[in-house]
DNA sequence: TATTGTTATACTCTATAACTATA
DNA sequence: TATAGTTATAGAGTATAACAATA
């Protein structure tokens, strides 16, 4: 019963420790965000509008990885709390450019902060060059095929 | 509309990137695991028992953290399909030991192979010093705190 | 005909409360 | 009283099908 478990085969799958070291970042994220009632899709969506003033729900999806019935909740949910405005696309009648109001812009400015600070916190046992290192190996996985 | 996307600011955050990649992996181990019949979940604690023949279901929960509750539809799935072998915990009464029978052996023996091919397919942008590096990087963050 | 945004809905994953039997 | 295992259920997260408006 107190006898040690042997997790040696897993822990050679690339899978299994990129998924473990991502909820433990997450899992920090996750707590750090709640005063500002974001959750890690409804952050990364806000980031993309504040860097990006315009932008459609279409380029959203594409760039995130989210499917549209599940971004249109997202959206709707923003808009009720007034952190983003809906303007009619300057060149396609069917797309809708988004932006942040002043209330989205201030919340996600704190945000921003906090998330890179939780970022750091959830990773000290790195050093800035491990940092470096790793953000660079896990670009060439995903950002590649 | 065919503007570029500026996700620098994502791209900065560990949390994120560790996500996508995760999720890129993941998503490889998924398609090749479908004719096992295997989710990463279940690939995880099979694993585990192959490799710790007589674990009980309170330690499996805790190396993999995963919820007792949800444990237990897993174990009913996998007894149902004569994969594993429940007996009684040797000094505790209350436990029950978990053992692979022939039937699961042999379907394991097979995904875990599979699951190394998936993970080196997933990550072929790699070398082998770097998933090296990757590895011993993402233990660092999961397995100290 | 293809695309943007939307609705409704289903399925999976994860989390909580409460129970039983053993320690 | 504390722990191992279980049940039932609720909540997120993610997925598919089908539609209206515009290109």
């Amino acid at each position: 019963m107190a006898e040690q478990i042997h997790t040696a085969h897993l822990e050679a799958l690339l899978g299994y420790n990129t998924r473990r070291a991502a909820l433990h970042i997450i899992g920090a994220f996750m707590h750090n965000m709640a005063p500002f009632n974001l959750r890690p899709a409804e952050f990364s969506v806000l980031s993309l509008i504040r860097h990006n003033p315009g932008i459609t729900s279409r380029q959203l999806c594409a760039a995130l990885s989210i499917l549209p019935p599940n971004l249109v909740v997202i959206l709707k949910q923003f808009e009720k709390r007034k952190l983003i405005a809906r303007k009619p696309h300057p060149t396609d009648g069917r797309a809708i450019g988004l932006s942040l109001t002043a209330q989205g812009e201030a919340l996600m400015a704190e945000a921003e902060a906090v998330s890179a600070a939780s970022d750091l916190s959830a990773t000290q046992s790195l050093t800035a060059t491990e940092r470096k290192t790793l953000t660079r190996l896990l670009q060439k996985i995903y950002l590649q095929a």
